[in-house]
DNA sequence: ACAACCGTGGGATACGGTTTCCGGACCGGC
DNA sequence: GCCGGTCCGGAAACCGTATCCCACGGTTGT
């Protein structure tokens, strides 16, 4: 009349099932399958072979109880669809492989709630760190906001990093993965500009998104450098999509506007942008030239070819997991760690393919 | 001399930590929190007080160990990267999401050792169910291989899932949601056929991949419908990748054989097809028509547009979820259920754009 | 007036492992 | 032949939460 002994029982076989059935104690199953304790060759084998039978696996849960457990990391991210955080994504994922960790993902759809809610539900599962991915929205409340993540999740014993965005400000415990942004647009501008370029359409993205904020930056730079002067007119904010690129061309056309290049704040922009040239009859590069940004795998795709600043976002996601790993390793008491490490900056440099050409007529 | 109460404790707070500032019991602190069990009003105020000033979370392994707990699916991808397979997850993370479930995605990179090495890993977990996604390769131990993995994941309560291949063969808990890979690939051929196209250069794809397999069978029976002689020759296969699609015309084209269409075995394909062409000086549609497959975004950023085959991948991801969520709701006892809904097939369709037009030049 | 009952709160136990602490067996050396 | 050291197996104490069962004060019914 056993309470969970019924021998057809449905659940998994426990640890006590594999001690039984091998005729050994429970702990030495367990020491078997972790290895870090002497046991005679004779007993491991006879453990092992029942391991087998039973096809047992060790419950997660109750290991991480217990101390152990396997390390994971959650990305978040607003769009799992967009190729830039696909490219982080595997590059923490692969990281994390690489030293047996695991990983979440959870999307957001840029919602505060439920990013709220998907950093408290990581909180729960004791992620060794949350990955936080893409542009933020420069609002008021979202320093604060971070910082509150920040702070909880390091209360937790956990860890907040934030990819792709600028650092936070203050004394807060997260650590940031970022990459020249302003200075990629900066070089980008500086090649249409020294192509002789003048009256450049300017497509920066969301003027709060902190990522189209530095593109445009780094653009008014370039002007700037070029003794160019920078004709706010020609800019055109917007989302990072291929509708977006499409209908900003448009409408400048249809505005009568004239100029001879856009500078796309994306990849994606870009190609919107090219397809209305196209459809207002106008060629590329021939009649304007087009230029985007991040480098993904469609830049290299579109006919012709997109020249545009490689953004190494799967270098971004190794280096994030593998700071989140230093500092597990590293000490368990961090809280001497200052500013140290906690702001890491990759570089961007142009990749020059074939959508750029002086133009046509000088203005 | 307490083991574990020193106030500035690292780790995080437990129910424990808030029972006793509360001054109530442990159990209270759950049932609040849970809220299936009656509670005065005023011990629910002071405990949430408290949970607040702590930030307390619960433990979601404690909580899993001990019978609660979220449950969590499992996403098993070759590569993140790819457009589809992003499209499948983030149907599978929306409708997890809205039934608060959890998702974890881990990339097995073609690699059948870390295939396994993931599977167990979710057992481990406990996950809920295990998706895989994507083709696979038709070799003789895949049917094993797959058979095992589902009947170890059904013995620990869990259960597996294929997305986008064909179904198991013989008795296995496993469910499958496919799509009608080989009506869509007859629909696109005749598409093409109808439009006068005769010689035709077919992509399909990795020859022992099933997707590829099914997609050269329907136009296969494409040809045979319009009375159209099927030349092997014509058919080349290789990755589904940009680089091959490019490689495949400039071979072809080098090699004198004429075609007045490309059939892709996918849109990227498609792309590389497109560029090889242009690269050797012919015009899309006028002189080649080219047509795709999958209906990534991409198809329709290109220029000319893809004329393509919509696969509904993202519904598929949110099929996969619903039928897990069903099953599990359904009934403890599932052993019942046959083949009923273990075998989903969406529907696909043709999506005309502008890489289409009549051959210039009859045969 | 006493028993049955309802609404709440607390104590104890189970979930499945890991790990520490001990005791016993076996071996070798003197 | 005895003693000490080495090695390994068994029992038990946790890890943090949910839940079962019981106790307790007060109300209602007979």
């Amino acid at each position: 009349m056993s309470q969970r002994k019924a021998s057809g029982d449905v659940g998994r076989a426990t640890i006590r099932d594999v001690a039984e059935r091998a005729g050994v104690s429970v702990a030495s199953v367990s020491r078997v399958l972790s290895g870090n304790y002497p046991v005679s060759e004779e007993l491991r084998r006879r453990v092992l072979k029942v391991v087998g039978d039973l096809d047992y696996v060790t419950n997660a849960h109750a290991r991480s109880l217990a101390g152990g457990g396997t390390p994971t990391v959650a990305i978040l991210i607003n769009n799992i669809t967009g190729a830039a955080f696909a490219h982080v994504a595997k590059g923490v994922e692969g990281a994390a492989t690489l030293r047996g960790w695991l990983s979440l993902v959870g999307t957001t759809g840029d919602d505060p709630e439920r990013e709220l809610a998907l950093v408290n539900l990581m909180r729960q599962q004791g992620v060794a760190a949350v990955v936080l991915l893409g542009g933020a929205y420069d609002f008021d409340e979202y320093q604060l906001r971070m910082a509150g993540f920040a702070r909880s999740l390091d209360a937790a014993g956990s860890h907040l990093v934030l990819v792709g965005r600028p650092p936070l400000e203050g004394d807060v415990p997260a650590t940031t993965v970022d990459y020249d942004n302003e200075g990629g647009a900066y070089a980008m501008a500086s090649h249409l500009l020294s192509a002789g370029h003048r009256r450049v359409l300017v497509l920066p993205g969301h003027s709060e998104l902190t990522t189209a904020q530095g593109r445009l930056r780094g653009a008014q730079r370039a002007f700037e450098a070029y003794g160019v002067p920078f004709d706010p007119g020609m800019v055109r904010h917007g989302p990072y999509d291929y509708e977006h690129g499409y209908e900003a061309v448009e409408d400048t056309l249809k505005e009568g506007v004239d100029f001879t290049a856009v500078l796309a704040g994306t990849d994606v922009v870009a190609a919107g942008a090219m397809q209305a040239l196209r459809a207002a009859g106008l060629r590329v590069p021939e009649d304007v030239s087009i230029v985007g940004y991040d480098d993904i795998p469609l830049a290299s795709q579109l006919t012709p070819q997109l020249t545009t600043v490689h953004v190494p976002y799967e270098e971004m996601g190794r280096v994030a997991l593998r700071a989140v790993a230093d500092r597990r390793e590293g000490g368990g008491t961090g809280r001497r760690r200052g500013n140290d490490g906690d702001h890491l900056v990759l570089g961007t440099h142009v990749v020059v393919r074939n959508s750029v050409r002086p133009p046509a007529r000088r203005d």
